[in-house]
DNA sequence: GGGATATATAACCATATAGATATATTTCTG
DNA sequence: CAGAAATATATCTATATGGTTATATATCCC
Protein backbone atom coordinates (compact mmCIF):
# COMPACT_ATOMS: atom_id res chain seq x y z
CA UNK A 1 0.00 0.00 0.00
CA UNK A 2 1.87 3.19 -0.71
CA UNK A 3 1.53 6.66 0.97
CA UNK A 4 -0.99 8.16 -0.74
CA UNK A 5 -3.78 5.14 -0.78
CA UNK A 6 -3.17 5.08 2.86
CA UNK A 7 -3.91 8.67 3.48
CA UNK A 8 -7.13 9.14 0.90
CA UNK A 9 -8.95 7.29 3.53
CA UNK A 10 -10.22 9.78 5.52
CA UNK A 11 -11.03 7.51 9.04
CA UNK A 12 -6.91 6.77 8.48
CA UNK A 13 -6.54 10.22 8.02
CA UNK A 14 -8.27 10.59 11.59
CA UNK A 15 -6.28 7.52 12.95
CA UNK A 16 -3.30 9.06 12.52
CA UNK A 17 -4.69 12.39 13.82
CA UNK A 18 -4.99 10.72 17.11
CA UNK A 19 -1.65 8.63 16.86
CA UNK A 20 -0.24 12.33 16.28
CA UNK A 21 -0.94 12.81 19.82
CA UNK A 22 -0.04 10.15 21.20
CA UNK A 23 0.49 6.24 20.72
CA UNK A 24 -3.11 4.13 21.15
CA UNK A 25 -3.96 1.05 21.67
CA UNK A 26 -6.86 -0.43 19.73
CA UNK A 27 -9.71 -0.27 21.38
CA UNK A 28 -8.93 3.63 22.01
CA UNK A 29 -8.76 4.09 18.44
CA UNK A 30 -11.92 2.28 17.97
CA UNK A 31 -13.75 4.90 20.02
CA UNK A 32 -11.81 7.73 18.25
CA UNK A 33 -13.29 6.18 14.65
CA UNK A 34 -16.70 4.95 15.69
CA UNK A 35 -16.22 2.18 13.64
CA UNK A 36 -16.31 -1.94 14.62
CA UNK A 37 -13.06 -3.21 15.81
CA UNK A 38 -12.51 -5.47 13.09
CA UNK A 39 -12.48 -2.12 10.72
CA UNK A 40 -10.14 -0.47 12.30
CA UNK A 41 -7.43 -3.04 12.67
CA UNK A 42 -7.89 -3.57 8.94
CA UNK A 43 -7.10 0.05 8.80
CA UNK A 44 -4.37 -0.09 10.78
CA UNK A 45 -2.85 -3.06 9.06
CA UNK A 46 -2.85 -0.71 6.19
CA UNK A 47 -1.07 1.80 7.20
CA UNK A 48 1.25 -0.68 8.83
CA UNK A 49 2.42 -1.49 5.06
CA UNK A 50 2.50 2.03 4.36
CA UNK A 51 5.03 2.44 7.02
CA UNK A 52 3.01 5.21 8.70
CA UNK A 53 2.53 3.52 12.04
CA UNK A 54 4.79 0.97 14.30
CA UNK A 55 3.69 -1.30 16.67
CA UNK A 56 4.82 -2.10 19.88
CA UNK A 57 2.96 -5.49 21.83
CA UNK A 58 2.77 -4.65 25.54
CA UNK A 59 1.21 -7.96 26.63
CA UNK A 60 -2.47 -8.26 25.18
CA UNK A 61 -2.68 -4.47 24.05
CA UNK A 62 -0.74 -3.26 20.74
CA UNK A 63 0.93 0.60 20.80
CA UNK A 64 -0.15 1.60 17.46
CA UNK A 65 2.72 4.86 16.91
CA UNK A 66 2.68 7.08 14.03
CA UNK A 67 5.99 7.06 11.71
CA UNK A 68 5.33 10.66 10.00
CA UNK A 69 8.65 9.70 7.79
CA UNK A 70 6.62 8.45 4.60
CA UNK A 71 4.61 11.69 4.47
CA UNK A 72 7.84 13.02 3.25
CA UNK A 73 6.81 11.71 0.30
CA UNK A 74 3.68 13.34 -0.12
CA UNK A 75 5.37 16.59 0.46
CA UNK A 76 7.78 15.67 -2.35
CA UNK A 77 4.97 15.16 -4.63
CA UNK A 78 3.48 19.14 -3.56
CA UNK A 79 6.60 20.76 -3.83
CA UNK A 80 6.96 21.63 -7.33
CA UNK A 81 3.23 22.79 -6.95
CA UNK A 82 3.96 24.92 -4.42
CA UNK A 83 4.86 28.11 -6.88
CA UNK A 84 1.62 27.84 -7.46
CA UNK A 85 0.14 28.40 -4.04
CA UNK A 86 0.32 31.53 -2.12
CA UNK A 87 0.51 29.88 1.45
CA UNK A 88 2.87 30.81 4.08
CA UNK A 89 5.40 27.89 3.62
CA UNK A 90 5.07 29.55 0.00
CA UNK A 91 5.85 32.65 0.35
CA UNK A 92 8.98 31.15 2.73
CA UNK A 93 10.35 28.81 -0.04
CA UNK A 94 9.97 31.86 -2.78
CA UNK A 95 11.78 33.86 0.19
CA UNK A 96 14.68 31.09 0.52
CA UNK A 97 14.66 30.29 -3.67
CA UNK A 98 15.48 34.34 -3.88
CA UNK A 99 17.85 33.96 -1.63
CA UNK A 100 19.27 31.20 -3.07
CA UNK A 101 19.85 32.75 -6.80
CA UNK B 1 -14.43 14.64 -5.64
CA UNK B 2 -12.33 15.24 -2.50
CA UNK B 3 -8.20 16.54 -3.31
CA UNK B 4 -7.32 13.55 -1.83
CA UNK B 5 -9.42 11.06 -3.68
CA UNK B 6 -8.68 13.22 -7.02
CA UNK B 7 -4.12 12.73 -6.44
CA UNK B 8 -4.36 9.26 -5.24
CA UNK B 9 -4.41 7.91 -8.51
CA UNK B 10 -1.06 7.38 -10.23
CA UNK B 11 -2.56 8.50 -13.51
CA UNK B 12 -4.00 11.77 -12.57
CA UNK B 13 -0.89 13.10 -10.84
CA UNK B 14 0.96 12.15 -13.90
CA UNK B 15 -1.52 14.51 -15.97
CA UNK B 16 -1.48 17.17 -13.24
CA UNK B 17 2.51 16.86 -13.80
CA UNK B 18 2.17 17.71 -17.35
CA UNK B 19 -0.45 20.63 -16.95
CA UNK B 20 1.89 21.91 -14.51
CA UNK B 21 4.19 22.65 -17.15
CA UNK B 22 1.74 23.73 -19.20
CA UNK B 23 -1.80 24.08 -20.31
CA UNK B 24 -2.77 20.53 -22.13
CA UNK B 25 -5.39 19.27 -25.05
CA UNK B 26 -6.87 16.04 -24.41
CA UNK B 27 -5.13 14.27 -27.17
CA UNK B 28 -1.86 15.51 -25.92
CA UNK B 29 -2.98 13.88 -22.78
CA UNK B 30 -3.98 10.77 -23.76
CA UNK B 31 -0.13 9.95 -25.28
CA UNK B 32 1.33 10.95 -22.03
CA UNK B 33 -1.08 8.88 -19.98
CA UNK B 34 -0.85 5.66 -22.43
CA UNK B 35 -4.10 5.20 -21.24
CA UNK B 36 -7.57 5.40 -24.16
CA UNK B 37 -9.27 8.59 -24.80
CA UNK B 38 -12.48 8.23 -23.03
CA UNK B 39 -10.10 6.73 -19.83
CA UNK B 40 -8.38 10.46 -20.23
CA UNK B 41 -11.20 12.23 -20.36
CA UNK B 42 -12.44 10.57 -17.27
CA UNK B 43 -10.08 11.67 -15.36
CA UNK B 44 -9.91 15.35 -16.07
CA UNK B 45 -13.27 15.49 -15.35
CA UNK B 46 -12.69 14.07 -12.30
CA UNK B 47 -9.97 16.97 -11.60
CA UNK B 48 -12.10 19.27 -12.76
CA UNK B 49 -14.85 18.79 -10.21
CA UNK B 50 -12.08 18.62 -7.45
CA UNK B 51 -11.14 21.82 -9.14
CA UNK B 52 -7.48 20.66 -9.68
CA UNK B 53 -7.71 22.21 -13.24
CA UNK B 54 -9.68 24.36 -15.24
CA UNK B 55 -10.77 24.23 -19.23
CA UNK B 56 -10.59 26.38 -22.09
CA UNK B 57 -12.82 25.73 -25.32
CA UNK B 58 -10.77 26.02 -28.40
CA UNK B 59 -12.74 25.33 -31.64
CA UNK B 60 -12.90 21.47 -30.69
CA UNK B 61 -10.15 21.68 -28.53
CA UNK B 62 -10.11 21.84 -25.25
CA UNK B 63 -7.42 23.38 -23.12
CA UNK B 64 -6.88 21.77 -19.84
CA UNK B 65 -4.81 23.80 -17.08
CA UNK B 66 -3.82 23.27 -13.95
CA UNK B 67 -5.51 24.62 -10.91
CA UNK B 68 -3.10 24.12 -7.85
CA UNK B 69 -5.31 25.66 -5.11
CA UNK B 70 -6.95 23.21 -3.96
CA UNK B 71 -3.51 21.66 -2.88
CA UNK B 72 -3.51 23.73 -0.09
CA UNK B 73 -5.81 21.57 1.44
CA UNK B 74 -3.15 18.81 1.34
CA UNK B 75 -0.27 21.53 2.70
CA UNK B 76 -2.12 21.97 5.54
CA UNK B 77 -3.42 18.07 6.54
CA UNK B 78 0.94 17.85 6.31
CA UNK B 79 1.60 20.88 8.85
CA UNK B 80 1.29 19.16 11.86
CA UNK B 81 3.10 16.12 10.93
CA UNK B 82 6.04 18.67 9.82
CA UNK B 83 7.62 18.56 13.02
CA UNK B 84 7.79 14.51 12.60
CA UNK B 85 10.09 14.88 9.05
CA UNK B 86 13.98 16.37 9.06
CA UNK B 87 13.52 17.85 5.63
CA UNK B 88 14.80 21.59 4.61
CA UNK B 89 11.17 23.00 4.31
CA UNK B 90 10.86 21.68 7.99
CA UNK B 91 13.37 23.08 9.47
CA UNK B 92 13.15 26.23 7.71
CA UNK B 93 9.17 25.81 9.30
CA UNK B 94 11.36 25.00 12.94
CA UNK B 95 12.91 28.35 12.31
CA UNK B 96 9.70 30.07 11.88
CA UNK B 97 8.11 29.02 14.94
CA UNK B 98 11.05 29.90 17.27
CA UNK B 99 11.68 33.58 15.51
CA UNK B 100 7.32 33.10 16.35
CA UNK B 101 8.02 32.83 20.32
C1' DG C 1 -7.21 -24.02 34.29
C1' DG C 2 -11.09 -21.07 32.80
C1' DG C 3 -13.46 -17.02 31.77
C1' DA C 4 -12.75 -12.26 30.40
C1' DT C 5 -10.23 -9.06 27.53
C1' DA C 6 -7.58 -7.33 23.43
C1' DT C 7 -6.60 -7.93 18.90
C1' DA C 8 -6.32 -10.26 14.38
C1' DT C 9 -8.18 -12.84 10.68
C1' DA C 10 -11.83 -15.00 7.71
C1' DA C 11 -15.77 -14.66 5.05
C1' DC C 12 -19.07 -12.06 3.04
C1' DC C 13 -21.47 -8.00 0.83
C1' DA C 14 -22.39 -3.53 -1.32
C1' DT C 15 -20.38 0.02 -3.63
C1' DA C 16 -16.72 2.55 -5.98
C1' DT C 17 -13.11 2.70 -9.33
C1' DA C 18 -10.54 2.39 -13.52
C1' DG C 19 -10.37 0.58 -17.64
C1' DA C 20 -12.27 -0.74 -22.27
C1' DT C 21 -15.35 -0.27 -26.55
C1' DA C 22 -19.11 1.95 -28.86
C1' DT C 23 -21.42 6.03 -29.87
C1' DA C 24 -22.87 10.90 -29.63
C1' DT C 25 -21.71 15.74 -30.18
C1' DT C 26 -19.30 19.50 -31.81
C1' DT C 27 -16.14 21.82 -34.84
C1' DC C 28 -13.02 22.13 -38.65
C1' DT C 29 -11.92 21.79 -43.57
C1' DG C 30 -12.20 20.90 -48.39
C1' DC D 1 -22.61 19.95 -47.16
C1' DA D 2 -19.67 15.75 -46.12
C1' DG D 3 -16.06 13.60 -44.00
C1' DA D 4 -12.46 14.07 -40.59
C1' DA D 5 -11.01 15.35 -36.08
C1' DA D 6 -11.49 16.33 -31.01
C1' DT D 7 -13.85 15.41 -27.09
C1' DA D 8 -17.60 13.71 -24.13
C1' DT D 9 -20.81 10.31 -22.63
C1' DA D 10 -22.99 5.62 -22.19
C1' DT D 11 -22.43 1.05 -21.08
C1' DC D 12 -20.13 -2.77 -19.48
C1' DT D 13 -16.64 -5.48 -16.78
C1' DA D 14 -13.20 -6.73 -13.49
C1' DT D 15 -11.19 -5.56 -9.38
C1' DA D 16 -10.50 -2.92 -5.14
C1' DT D 17 -12.37 -0.97 -1.03
C1' DG D 18 -14.60 -0.44 3.31
C1' DG D 19 -17.79 -2.11 6.14
C1' DT D 20 -20.06 -5.91 8.75
C1' DT D 21 -20.44 -10.37 11.71
C1' DA D 22 -18.31 -14.58 13.18
C1' DT D 23 -14.35 -16.72 14.76
C1' DA D 24 -9.49 -17.51 16.00
C1' DT D 25 -5.51 -16.34 18.85
C1' DA D 26 -3.15 -14.60 22.61
C1' DT D 27 -2.88 -12.65 27.20
C1' DC D 28 -4.58 -11.39 31.74
C1' DC D 29 -6.55 -12.46 36.20
C1' DC D 30 -9.11 -15.11 39.72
Amino acid sequence: MDTFSAIVEPKRRLLLEAMRRQPCTVNTLVEIAGLSQPAVSKHLKILKEANLVVVRPDGQKRWYALNAQPLEEVDHFLEPYRQFLSNKLDRLEQHLNEMDQ
